[in-house]
DNA sequence: AGTTAGCACTCTCACGTCGAGAGTGCTAAC
DNA sequence: GTTAGCACTCTCGACGTGAGAGTGCTAACT
């Protein structure tokens, strides 16, 4: 029928505005005297009907009052909700927290997450930056005991990676540590498939070594990042899972068992900025009645990771998408100060 | 009143065991019908009525079945449950994952923690062993950037802790290293008291140095131990809290704090082997719907970790205590096998 | 004295009914 | 296009009811 007028459009925003903090449906007397709409409550009613032949309203039953629909939350996050920023105090306050905490990418996952889920109540993941192409810094041997040493990689980005080697013969740490200066000279600075492409060295040892060494690598890119996820209380303290027992299992299940690509799959970390995943967009079966508000950071090409918000479609989308992209573009900053 | 006769004991094993199992309270006729006991129900009625006076058992409501009371799961655990040990061939089963995983003490309690969730659908707890004192085995200075090093501290126990330490001025790594070799000479095999002691020495970079390393070490110490958790999943589809939302968003609630002091307090892991807790027999509020098997392991003086197992008051007390026991005592076996 | 059958009693649970309340959609008038 | 009026629909909680389950008590039996 008729397009989305404007005052159509203002009464989808209340409404959305009105559900989002309430978790009623909103009725149209409560639109009229609320927030002083200047129409009667019958007209209201009337564009109403428009709305939800539009598809952007649902009502739960005859005479409850409307809710918006999926597409209702899409319209509002893309051109009703208005400027999303954070006011300045709370940046600053954030801000301050980071420069106190330990210079650690992990770390700041974990803060980043803490602050995520506890400014909005809801589920915050936040995983930290993952190279691509691992690259080894430096590599030492620190012998434990006669048969066993242990083998400590530094990567570029400062991280460290060991493993536990047992040794054929005893060697004494002087020895280890010879061992070790060859090796650097061989890989520092080389990644996993430089590695492969050397050819080997002659010493036993050192090749047993070098193998070590990329088995450590190779398992380590293949292995899922460690996502940060907090706020798993506050997401099912969300009136929508207060009857719900199997949603709340669903999304329980899904931070139990880590299954964190299910709810942040990487084809929606494409795009550049904040991008938002509405109920029914999600792939996920178990997310249908949530969104996911979620911004990459990093350099694309190398170092990258994403911070994320989940709750249920009716929630707080401005605030959301200003504090992930705040968070987003601190991370970046961070990383670029400190290590970059 | 009268003692607790065989036969009432043989009753209440039998009330436990189905009650367990069902989940539903049990009544005179399923005991007469399903367990061939050799008394009427009207006699079994008598000795159930009995066992309610000695505090055993607990009924619901007037005319429902009778359910264990925390002190009738006592009696059963201590007295009535029987010999607690896991068939060979799930030992076997268990036993080869360890050494099929990474010799790693966090890998290792991760399994513990997979394994002990999935074998009986409940909550498990796994804390990867903590020294008491931290003593250092060796220490490396890596040159990230002209002004930037990272710190690189291997622990006895084959642990590692990294710190980025700012340097005043621009640093070669050849000097990096002159100044790490000097550090170990003077740190490796101290513990942080012993380094406390020593006279500071003359170099300015390297006081920074070690004072950044006594930083690291007190700071580790102070951290708790970061505990595995897994079944959250399984332990909220329990039936106990398909209805009882607010005890769901308890106990997820102190996972999500990382709260597991609360529910595994010191205190305890004073014993030596498996120990239980029932019901009201917790001391945190939360858990007093739910039972706690615990056993410590790994040296009581240095190196100590913990095995926990949480699930609700009407749990599988010999599988979970056999369990427990079994897991702890692999992973105090393959600390002493590889570390040791 | 311990055991048992018989029986009235109690309590939960599922189901249906009912009235209040909320909000709608429609109609007719402005 | 807007509005008042009004009948209609649906949810929700309260209440009542009957079936089912299991008890506690009593009286008889071994």
């Amino acid at each position: 029928m008729a397009a989305v007028t404007d005052r159509r459009a203002g009464i989808l925003r209340i409404i959305v505005r009105e559900y989002v903090e309430t978790a009623a449906p909103v009725g149209s007397r409560t639109i009229h005297d609320k927030y002083g709409v200047p129409a009667s409550p019958a007209t209201i009613r009337h564009e109403m009907q428009a709305l939800e032949e539009e598809g952007l309203l649902e009502q739960p039953h005859t005479s409850a009052g409307r809710v918006p629909s999926d597409r209702g939350y899409r319209m509002y996050v893309e051109s009703l909700m208005g400027q999303a920023d954070l006011p300045g105090d709370e940046k600053a306050t954030i801000r301050h927290q980071f420069f106190q905490a330990a210079p650690e990418l992990d770390e700041w996952a974990d803060l980043a997450a803490g602050l995520l889920a506890r400014s909005l109540g809801l589920l915050a993941l936040v995983s930290p930056p993952r190279s691509r192409e691992l690259q080894v810094k430096h590599l030492e041997l620190i012998g434990l005991n006669e048969i066993l040493a242990l083998l400590v990689v530094v990567l570029r980005e400062a991280r460290v990676l060991k493993q536990l080697v047992p040794l054929d013969s005893p060697f004494e740490q002087a020895e280890l540590s010879v061992l070790a200066a060859r090796l650097n000279e061989r890989v520092s600075g080389r990644t996993v498939t430089e590695l492969r492409r050397e050819p080997a060295p002659d010493d036993a040892t050192e090749q047993r070594m070098i193998e070590t060494l990329a088995g450590i690598l190779s398992e380590e890119s293949a292995r899922e990042a460690a996502v940060r996820v907090e706020g798993v209380a506050g997401m099912l303290g969300q009136p929508e899972f207060q009857r719900d027992h199997r949603g709340m299992l669903d999304i329980v299940s899904l931070v139990d068992q880590r299954a964190t690509d299910r709810v942040v799959p990487r084809e929606s970390l494409g795009g550049a900025g904040v991008s938002v995943m509405i109920g029914d967009e999600n792939p996920a079966d178990e997310l249908q009645q949530c969104s996911v508000v979620v911004a990459p950071y990093g350099d694309r090409a190398d170092m990258s990771g994403y911070v994320a918000l989940v709750g249920p479609t009716r929630m707080r989308y401005a605030r959301g998408v200003a504090t992930v992209r705040y968070l987003s573009g601190l991370l970046e900053e961070m990383m670029d100060r400190v290590y970059g």
